[in-house]
RNA sequence: GCGGGGGUGGCCGAGUCCGGACAAAGGCGGCGGACUUAAGAUCCGCUCCAGUAGUGGUUCGAGGGUUCGAAUCCCUUCCCCCGCACCA
């Protein structure tokens, strides 16, 4: 025994875990290399991202992987599981700059969230000493405390000089395909920076989306444009007059070479939308009232009309107006017909603005022609202010994109609802010259410099991921992926189908600059598509200058010796370690990913690498709410890894975070859970140590397990009979002593527990795998304890049996105390002991039918002495008749056709026994057709018996002798009741009215 | 809108794919008991309603349907959550 063996201690995890951690890294446990043993099996996970302190939530996501690279160890697999750090980009910059900015909020996330020392917080001020302190301090930390099984020497940030190297790469060989493309994109860009900007640097509008408006070239008399913004291109048939706002300012400019007007707000926009603008004049609003432009579809004159709802800071600040299908624009026109006598003033005549009729555009199922008009009667609405007006435009703009079919002015396009064809009819007109279009944000977004942003467009280079060829590649490599679960695949799927061209750039940030352009740096979820190759190698790049490592270098290394003219000796050598590993066997990460990176991660897999290379699954992870609420670092709202594991242990956390929901379910870290977790798993230790040191100075105990490091069932071909107990080499004769009936049920159940946690585990369901390994066994024992009579030798070598076993289910979840215990109790841990395999020879039906007529019948008697409140002296059990026993077999064998209806597969029909038939059967014999009703009332019981009962379970049934199993468990029923306990046959009952209600399994009782 | 996931007993949460031992695992909470000087821990039992005999009744968002039988299958309907691009 080790001087560590637990005796009679209380549980110390603290204690436990550092023992375990040091052990591990002194012997480098984890590292893994090709030349071992095995099949190699690579697992990863994404690198964190250390732009803060890790909480249980990142502590989750790194331990599902490692649960299954502990198990796929366990099973005899050479594993690989690396871990990273990604730096890329501009989250920690922006740390750092609110940090030297001394900024409070962050100030506060550094001390009291993340506890970084006072005398520290200089080291944070540039970004890789800030990027440096959360993986030392946090992230390398906590991992370690989890127990993560990681290669710890291939570790790496995405600033390392190799690493941009291999980005470099990367990047040089998708530009050689062609699958790297330059070209405008809107940007949100902050007016007064004169930069760009991302999510993290706003104060508001972080919500806001793009979206773009397009501007319908109306034309005055003199040509001059007026581009009218709208969200609804297909209504431009509509339009019976424009809108501006009359106290609006607005500007006549040469755009692009023409002339425009729009507000003076827009003329801005269009500059930064990659337009030349040049201002003329300045006009106002009322200037334009009155004027007349024309339809650029229609060629239709109309009139411009005055509104004070037109905001000349959205878009152009020039509207159309389509009052038959906006009820907006009907109301508004509405209430222009009403006061056309106070227009006047704008030159306008009277009459014109009244002859004004909505002109619709299509029609709609349960409206009448003018479906604004029906929306805005429908909803009751008084005016523009009405705040049902927006609630009847919303429902209206709903019905009409998805149901509206336009009218056939519309021509190729009449018929067809707008859904289909807005886009279409969009872009037909923007090529012909009708239409331009303009980016706006959905809401006011605001710098926290406070300076506006607005949307730019900007030369950038693109990833095609809307690439055909490249399209059709990644659908391959998700037909043959292992989603998990599987309803992901089609969100894969849909990613790709749903994917334009991703800008990979960034003007500034952490990582690597392109390689043909160092203004630009890659962006962060584009340098981490293809980097789990790197792994593969990154412990032995280190020995190659970083300006060897050229495109030639790494063809070689991933594409073999005929990929480069002069192949490097050294990337060849790599290129055995890459072969070894690829390729990735799952990559488990967060569900919010699926929709970028990992369509990217397969994307650059299906270009890069052969299909053999190809990622072979991926599991998808669900998110974790601290107490019901979202984890919030800016708030406080955090658990530390460090507080929890300091409080409950390691152990606790992971069992608690991987047994609380299946890793892709959403999982909520409430910390009486986790307490009662952890009570769970002393209670576990202490039973172990009882179990362990009961076998101490115990003749039996001695070594029962320590000799048993063979897999138990490799060699059980040819064992004889399953009702005798088991022998086999490692459980030899002298060894094991005799077996009780309930001795083997534990055992039997055993094996269905391992059976179930292995099923499990191979499709990652960790809580199903440990929740059956943990509390299914628990329960098990937790009725062999109160059955079984536990002083015998038999008892003590069965639950040491059933412990070393449990001990190895449990090795992935909770490795410190499995190996521990495991150790403690053979001579040898866990993890060398090997995943536990199911042993068929100890699988026994039968008992376990036998002990479930064990179990109801001690329902029964508690039920009967709950429900009369008497405490019985003697309880009476009278098993059913011969003839009632002959009766159930009849019926049985009228069930029997159910087998032949399964076989067919064609019904599901299967009804069961036909109690007319087995009736009529039955009552051909008269001894029984004698007992009349009693007859039938039993046979309409045992069918619907029957009826609920598996197959097998009947034909283990028919055999059973049940009077012996009653009478065999009669010693546990006198305990259990204090009374006596006989077991009588109906037949001999003294007072046959007390026996007669029995049925065959389902004895009468009498208790007195 | 698009895509995904849900609605189960006081709460959390299995079960739903492949209908039947389901009044529905397990946990928490609650009640009672054992142990203890006591508390804690631990162990045992109960915890939808009715009931002095193992029973009966009503339940799995709502409403229909299929079936000998539905939490599970089908149809309709209501409600909730998550992701959606330059943010990692």
């Amino acid at each position: 025994m080790p001087p560590s063996a637990p005796s009679g201690m209380s549980y110390d995890p603290a204690d436990i875990e550092a023992r375990w951690r040091e052990r591990w890294r002194q012997e480098g446990y984890y590292e893994a290399d090709p030349d071992e043993e095995g099949d190699a099996t690579f697992i990863t996970v994404p690198y964190p991202y250390p732009s803060g302190g890790m909480h249980v939530g990142h502590a989750r996501t790194y331990t599902v992987p490692d649960v299954y690279a502990r198990y796929r160890r366990l099973q005899g697999d050479n594993v690989l599981f690396p871990i990273a750090w990604h730096v890329t980009g501009t989250p920690i910059i922006g740390a750092v700059e609110r940090l030297k900015k001394g900024e409070e909020e962050q100030l506060s996330v550094l001390r009291d969230t993340y506890d970084v020392p006072e005398e520290t917080l200089q080291d944070l001020e540039t970004p890789m000493g800030f990027a440096r302190y959360f993986i030392e301090e946090h992230y390398k930390k906590g991992l370690r405390q989890l127990g993560l099984s990681v290669d710890w020497r291939r570790e790496f940030t995405t600033n390392d000089e190799r690493y941009s190297k291999f980005i470099t790469w990367q990047y040089e060989t998708l530009r050689d395909r062609g699958l790297l493309e330059k070209g405008l994109h809107p940007v949100k860009y902050c007016t007064n920076e004169n930069n760009p900007v991302t999510t993290h640097d706003l104060l508001e509008g972080e919500e806001a989306e793009f979206q773009e408006y397009t501007l319908v070239r109306f034309r005055d008399g003199e040509g001059t444009v007026l581009p009218m913004a709208t969200l609804r291109p297909e209504t431009v048939r509509g339009v019976t007059n424009a809108f501006v706002d009359p106290d609006g300012e607005y500007v006549r400019a040469e755009v692009d070479g023409e002339e425009w007007v729009v507000s003076r707000e827009a003329t801005e926009k269009l500059r930064l939308q990659d337009h030349d603008v040049e201002s003329i004049e300045e006009l106002a609003g009322a200037d334009l009232v009155g004027e007349h432009v024309s339809n650029p579809i229609t060629e239709d004159e109309v009139l411009i009309l005055p509104a004070s709802f037109v905001d000349t800071d959205n878009a152009t600040g020039v509207v159309m107006s389509v009052p038959a299908h906006s009820p907006d624009d009907y109301v508004a026109l509405r209430e222009a017909r009403e006061r056309a006598d106070e227009i006047t003033q704008y030159g306008i005549d009277p009459d014109e603005v009244r002859a004004i009729e909505p002109v619709p555009i299509l029609t709609i199922e349960g409206y009448g022609e003018i479906p604004a008009r029906d929306a805005v009667e429908e909803y009751d609405v008084e005016s523009q202010e009405d705040p049902a007006l927006e609630e009847a435009t919303q429902e209206l703009y709903n019905r009409e994109f998805h149901q509206g079919e336009l009218l056939n002015a519309y021509g190729e396009y009449a018929g067809e609802t707008v859904e289909d064809v807005r886009e279409r009819f969009r872009d037909d007109y923007r090529e012909r010259g009708a239409f331009d279009s303009m980016q706006e944000f959905t809401g006011e977004v605001v710098c926290r410099c406070g300076g506006d942003v607005e949307v730019a467009k900007q030369e950038t280079w693109f990833l095609r991921y809307n690439d055909e060829d490249w399209m059709a590649k990644t659908k391959r490599a998700i037909e043959g992926l292992d989603a998990i679960p599987d309803n992901t695949r089609e969100q894969y799927t849909h990613t790709v189908d749903w994917l334009n061209e991703w800008p990979c750039i960034r003007n500034y940030g952490l990582g690597t600059r392109l390689p043909w352009d160092e203004d630009f740096v890659i962006e962060p979820l584009s340098d981490s598509t293809v980097y789990m190759a790197y792994y593969t190698v990154a412990h032995r790049i280190r020995d190659i200058p970083p300006e060897d490592l050229t495109v030639d270098f790494f063809d070689t290394l991933f594409y073999g010796p005929d990929a480069a003219a002069n192949p490097d000796e050294r990337a060849l050598e790599l290129r055995e370690e890459w072969d070894h590993w690829y390729p990735v066997d799952y990559r488990v990460s967060a569900n919010d990913l699926i929709s970028n990176h990992l369509t990217f991660y397969l994307y650059h897999h299906a270009e890069l690498f052969d299909e053999a290379n190809w990622p072979r699954g991926i599991t998808i992870m669900g998110m974790g709410l601290l107490e019901g609420r979202k984890m919030s670092s800016s708030k406080g709202h955090v658990v530390l890894p460090g507080e929890a594991i300091d409080e409950y242990g390691a152990d606790t956390v992971r069992f608690f975070l991987l047994n609380s929901a299946e890793p892709w379910q959403d999982y909520d870290w409430r910390d009486e859970a986790v307490s009662s977790a952890h009570t769970q798993l002393r209670r576990f230790y202490n039973r172990a140590t009882e179990v362990i040191e009961g076998s101490r100075g115990d003749p039996d105990g001695r070594a029962a397990e320590s000799s048993e490091t063979a897999e138990p069932s490799r060699d059980d071909g040819n064992r004889e009979t399953i009702s005798e107990p088991p022998r086999d080499e490692q459980d030899a004769p002298d060894d094991q002593p005799d077996l009780r009936p309930i001795d083997e049920w534990l055992l039997s159940r055993l094996q269905g527990v391992v059976r179930e946690s292995t099923e499990a585990l191979e499709g990652f369901e960790t809580r199903t795998a440990s929740q059956a390994a943990f509390y299914a066994m628990e329960e098990h024992l937790r009725w062999y304890r109160r059955r079984a009579d536990l002083d015998r030798p038999g008892a003590r070598w069965t639950l040491r049996h059933v412990l070393a076993r449990r001990l190895r289910l449990l090795a992935p979840f909770t490795p410190f105390l499995a190996n521990e215990l495991h150790e403690a109790l053979t001579g040898e841990s866990a993890e060398d002991a090997g995943w536990p395999e199911v042993d068929e020879a100890r699988e026994d039906p039968t008992v376990e039918v036998r002990e479930s007529l064990v179990e109801s019948l001690t329902d029964d008697i508690n039920d009967i002495v709950n429900v009369t409140g008497t405490d019985p002296d003697v309880v009476q059990v009278y098993t059913a008749a011969d003839w009632k026993r002959s009766v159930f077999e009849q019926v049985v064998e009228q069930a029997s056709p159910r087998d032949a209806d399964r076989s067919n597969g064609d019904s599901r029909e299967t009804t069961g026994p036909d109690v007319g038939a087995v009736m009529s059967e039955i009552m051909s014999d008269p001894d029984l057709r004698e007992r009349g009703n009693e007859v039938s009332d039993l046979v309409q019981e045992l069918v619907e018996f029957v009826r609920e009962q598996e197959d097998d379970r009947l034909a283990i049934l028919e055999a059973v002798d049940e009077a012996d199993v009653y009478a065999d468990a009669a010693g546990f029923y006198e305990r259990e009741f204090d009374a006596d306990v006989r077991v009588l046959g109906e037949t001999d009952a003294e007072d046959a009215a007390r026996a007669d209600g029995a049925v065959p399994f389902r004895p009468a009782v009498h208790i007195e």
